[in-house]
DNA sequence: TAATGATAACGAAACGTTTCGCAAGGAACG
DNA sequence: CGTTCCTTGCGAAACGTTTCGTTATCATTA
């Protein structure tokens, strides 16, 4: 039903290679030029991307494997993916792996069916595994966000461990003692963080019992769970360290629910800052990353290897972060 | 690089007919299907969709094209219109509008040219224009949470004015006369909650002057404006009705900064459940959509227009939503 | 046993592009 | 005028599938 260059071919009685060399941007005849332009107009023409990926191996598309879709965050950077990639031409297809290591592992298959020139991952999965299958059909790779154990891929993210370390500065400046963290155990980030925070606190000479630390999952219930625990322990921390937006939410909930007062009764660092954090009182001290730099420096690195076919050794990006200031925060 | 059919046949003595009837779960002899999965495990073979794709003009794929994908609502409707599509071996090719008509009219012919199979939108625009290139290609729209004004595409929303008047009658049930409303007016849902709210102070025989009637745009800054401009009368509101979840949480960091208390001072009501109006205080009476309803229905008419080629009159469906009780508003 | 029918395999064409190698035309030059 | 070079156009093959119309095989039935 569409037209398709064939009727092009027909109206304008050029050759099908003329008109194709006129749809990349080769040199045509000017009064050919015209007469192509005319056919295209008149037929509405538009070029089958199926076909032209038939032969060209390349679809102009980008996979992007997001641990979920859900989550405000990944909205927030992919913003700045899209973005960033319509303005190379190409366009992302989503797919969600909802968390769950199983789907995501169906996902890469099915990007790598879909023949998408690139993709770039904020993986659920801590070991690389999982990519496998997209590395072995040479599809390049980028990582955004989340690192992984054992793997080696290009990667842009921030530097999570660092970040975490400074963030304590704050607490620690005022003078803050007991100190507790609740991080996310499962993924990199949250691994990360809860290492720079030991790092600051053992730089500090600080011992952080056991029952301060508390490990859990990405997640609004894990911060509430945390929270609650720390508030029920005899000898309850000064301030809580809280290495995501979720836990930050959920620790605030309990705290709320409690009917606690923050910084009064605790104090409170988090990370990635959100726009609702300037609603909620108090203002809390945060971690702000630097979403749109980190979206395009991973469109960048992929495109660098897509268009150019470069295979320079993987690099990894750590960007830094700034520290949004609250009021969130006693002086001890 | 990649093994295909061809390489198939080679090693299995058949011929392309037979392979390919295998791979799409046509009957094989016992023997020969043995040959087939082995070879296509020795060599690793996956078919590739895009030559399917050449042939049978169907990509499986499914183009989004979503207001924002910035926006929380987003992400948090999309994964259940990606699991929906998942479950019917679908992929989401997502277009950001970046709330921008011309972005979202580009899109359009984007994923055309991409071939997809059908488009979910959430539209910018309140005229239908820009969806008629793929209207006239023959590809099958279904528009989700918000309508068009001057056209007729299958829809899945919920009864927004409906819903808006309902939610006003816990207002004034507690005897509120005095209420304002601060709605976006570009938007179709801020529109169709505006009329429910006027239908509802109408109904209750009470007027409400120009100066209660703040119109803006789905922004955090329209509430967080509108809000000021309310408590900046001499004449204060009692209650505010606010219509989307962005104005409410501006509206609320106005209510915060000036020092106000709900609901002490000023009673609210809200539209869009989202987990962190549980942390808020007070926690805002709200309309909750149902989200996963919402994608699944949107899927399945569209599935039923691209499997089934039905070609029965556009539907809209309008939802039911649900009264999130909160303590957001005083009796009077 | 011959005729019928069901099942499975096959060869070839088709989908709509791009690209390669070559030919034709004209300009520039000695 | 003959050679060379450059530009532009052309025909045909290729990309990796599906599908159509036909043939081959074999069991069933009269």
């Amino acid at each position: 039903m569409p037209a398709t260059i064939r009727d092009i071919k027909k109206q304008t009685g050029l050759s099908l290679a003329t008109i194709s060399k006129y749809l990349n941007g080769g040199n045509v005849l000017p009064e050919n030029k015209v007469k192509i332009e005319a056919a295209i107009k008149d037929l509405h023409y538009e070029v089958n991307e199926i076909a032209r990926g038939l032969v060209t191996n390349k679809t102009r598309t980008v996979g992007i494997l997001v641990y979920s879709i859900e989550s405000p965050f990944s909205g927030l950077i992919l913003t700045h993916v899209g973005t960033a990639l319509r303005k190379h031409g190409y366009g992302m297809l989503i797919a969600d792996s909802c968390n769950d290591e199983e789907i995501e592992a169906a996902n890469v298959k099915y990007l790598i069916s879909k023949k998408v020139d690139g993709i770039i991952v904020i993986p659920v999965a801590s070991k690389g595994d999982f990519l496998l299958p997209a590395k072995n059909a040479g599809i390049p790779i980028v990582l955004l966000d989340r690192s992984l154990t054992d793997a080696q891929y290009d990667c842009v993210r921030i530097d999570n461990r660092k970040s975490a370390n400074y963030a304590m500065k704050e607490l620690l400046n005022k003078n803050h003692k007991k100190i507790a963290v609740i991080a996310s155990e499962k993924e990199y980030t949250g691994r990360e963080r809860y290492n720079g925070f030991m790092d600051a606190m053992r730089d500090a000479g600080l011992d952080v019992p056991k029952e301060y630390q508390v490990r859990g999952t990405h997640s609004i219930a894990s911060g509430y769970n945390g929270m609650k625990q720390l508030l029920a322990l005899k000898d309850k921390p000064t301030a809580v360290f809280m290495s995501n937006y979720e836990i930050t939410l959920g620790a605030m909930l309990a705290i709320n629910e409690l009917g606690y007062k923050s910084p009064d009764d605790i104090s409170l660092v988090g990370f990635d800052d959100q726009i609702i954090f300037h609603i909620l009182k108090p203002q809390v001290y945060m971690i702000e990353q630097p979403l749109q730099e980190m979206g395009e420096k991973a469109v960048d690195m992929l495109m660098k290897r897509v268009t150019d076919g470069s295979l320079d050794n993987p690099v990894e990006i750590a960007l830094a972060t700034r520290m949004v200031q609250g009021n969130s925060i006693k002086e001890m």
